[in-house]
DNA sequence: ACGTTTTTGCAACACCGTTGCAACTACGGC
DNA sequence: GCCGTAGTTGCAACGGTGTTGCAAAAACGT
């Protein structure tokens, strides 16, 4: 069996082994693309791209990993999507990530006016605030600069149309 | 016809006509009841509720009248769900809200610090923040004391278990 | 190599939201 | 008040997404 090729790859398996779980090509595969995705990726296109890698692998497969891995801590949903990507460390827990709502890309950052905002809020409030749940939308500087980046993500409003002609 | 009983249907009724659409007794339910919500409701939520208040009406004509509503910016969609609560203001384009992961109570507010704390993210990132998209998730005060405040929300990943003897 | 346990693929299913279309209804004009 | 036009509604059918039952296949400890 091969060695896994990036950090990511590499600490998920371990943590499936600890869990008790296998380590099979197809999973293999999916940590391998996991640990290299430079976007956000939902199950459906991480398996349209482990297709196009050669990979062998049903859709039902890659869900039931994905539902895994997140379960197991190590991947993080996009709030708002099914997409999903490697947290950074082992025990991730307070990262915050910007999210392109041009091209999907993530951009992970750290804070301080963030955090102090934060505990703000918390005492004015009286919420607890839980970790790892806020999430930032916006336009990176690519996107900002080409109209070119493109890619449909629309999950707002179907847009119904008013007073249209509408038949 | 009647006239709106509250704040958010009367608006809203404007808002429509402005916009070519036209007042029934379903729609003026349906902006009742929006107008009158404690916490977000999904499209799901606010037909059962309709009905149960005895309007009848059928839940494709909710989905196309909260879209109309999101589409004229009247209504507000909670990130990550479906659920659905009335802008407070008529151009409210820069609240940000905080809601309970527990009950799905929202609570709005306005914070000078994380408006600064944007700021820092915007010029280290080169990202432009996108309006009212920053949603935060916690557990209010309330639900912090009782446990008895439950409700089933989870769209987190279905947790499948890892070695368990999945039979 | 063998047996046990997990993983996989397939098919079927459940759920959510959308769309086509015919019937209905609001509303402006007469 | 009645009419005609144009927006709205309900129904049924559809498409997409994610889940589950089950038998076959694969991984891993011995």
């Amino acid at each position: 069996m091969e060695e896994p090729s990036n950090e990511f790859a590499l600490r998920a398996e371990q943590a499936l082994r600890r869990s008790g779980g296998r380590i099979t090509r197809r999973r293999r595969a999916l940590l391998e693309l996991l640990g290299s995705q430079r976007t956000p990726l939902g199950p459906r296109q991480l398996h349209r791209e482990l297709l196009r890698r050669g990979a062998r692998i049903d859709l039902v497969s890659v869900y039931r990993n994905v539902s895994a891995l997140l379960a197991l801590g190590l991947l993080h949903r996009v709030v708002g999507s099914s997409a999903v990507r490697p947290c950074r460390e082992a025990r991730a827990r307070c990262h915050h990530a910007i999210v392109c709502s041009a091209c999907g890309r993530a951009r992970e950052f750290h804070s301080r006016a963030l955090e102090r905002a934060l505990s703000e809020v918390r005492r004015a409030t009286g919420f607890r605030v839980e970790e790892h749940v806020l999430e930032l939308r916006g336009r990176c500087p690519r996107c900002r600069r080409s109209r070119l980046c493109r890619r449909r993500q629309s999950r707002s409003g179907g847009a119904r149309s008013i007073g249209g002609s509408g038949r």
